[in-house]
DNA sequence: TTCGGAATAGGAATGGTTACTGATCGGAGA
DNA sequence: TCTCCGATCAGTAACCATTCCTATTCCGAA
């Protein structure tokens, strides 16, 4: 997993026509920080430890504005707050249903997954995503 | 899509210790009705033109406890409430970005996936869902 | 330095879903 | 058929992740 270099946070944010504030470092920091795949609310927590006047509304906004510009990667379980992964290459996360961590799968090939929904549904294709849950485990055993 | 058999109904409330009660009844047939991939919501509203005081609670803790023994399904996608189907089969389903609706996606074979994931992850998988989104045929070219 | 648009803090509002409570139902046993 | 008890229900309040709103602050271009 390569960290994302300055100079392309630079570059992305210039070619968006968003600004890098101090506030949307201070996110992408937190990310770098909690590692795994926090939730915004984990985010907003890490955040506030240096700088306890940010908004938990600011750090929602940073968070999306990040995504769309390729920054961040979010995914969705159900039952669970939407988690954010600054891993923005196409891969597989699964998420304990008892502890709620999350964890990436390495080695399953998307790709051909992706190509046969597009030859199969007239659909324009923006987006898929894959919610995998389970047990992890320690969990397992319990 | 093959309806399911009154006696399948029976055998799996009969299995599941759960009590096959009118409203719940009344929630499977809305969700023949519907026949599409109606929300909670969508149920409700048909339920409630027979019987004005269901309530909606009603309807999500019986769509719970129809999707607990297998009669169906749900798919969740974001900034979209859960979606119902009586197709418990595992299948993709594409919900247009724009209009909302949702349709199956047909001829897309799944189950390598499920097997890549298993061989790959430590966690015990217990589901797997996929949501793909996209613009329908109609939204497409507005 | 000034100005205007973007971003932020703080808090209220939203909306899908769940939890709670007292009333009602329904089926096993007498 | 009648009784009784746990399951289910209606109605409503609460929950919680997320978005929206507004006045204030920030920042970069001129």
């Amino acid at each position: 997993m390569s960290s994302v270099l300055e100079q392309d946070i630079r570059e992305k944010f210039r070619r968006s026509g968003y600004t890098l504030t101090s506030q949307r470092r201070a996110v992408l920091e937190a990310l770098k920080e909690a590692k795994g795949h926090p939730s915004a609310e984990d985010v907003y927590l890490i955040v506030k430890r240096k700088n306890p006047r940010v908004a938990l509304g600011t750090v929602y906004q940073a968070l999306s504005v990040l995504e769309e510009i390729g920054l961040v990667d979010s995914k969705h379980w159900s039952e669970s707050p939407t988690r954010y992964d600054l891993n923005v290459e196409p891969h597989l996360d699964i998420r304990c249903a008892r502890c709620g961590s999350v964890s990436e799968i390495p080695g399953v090939e998307l790709g051909e997954l992706e190509e046969s929904i597009r030859d199969n549904t007239p659909y324009q294709v923006t987006r898929t995503t894959i919610a995998v849950e389970g047990l992890c485990p320690s969990c397992k055993g319990a």
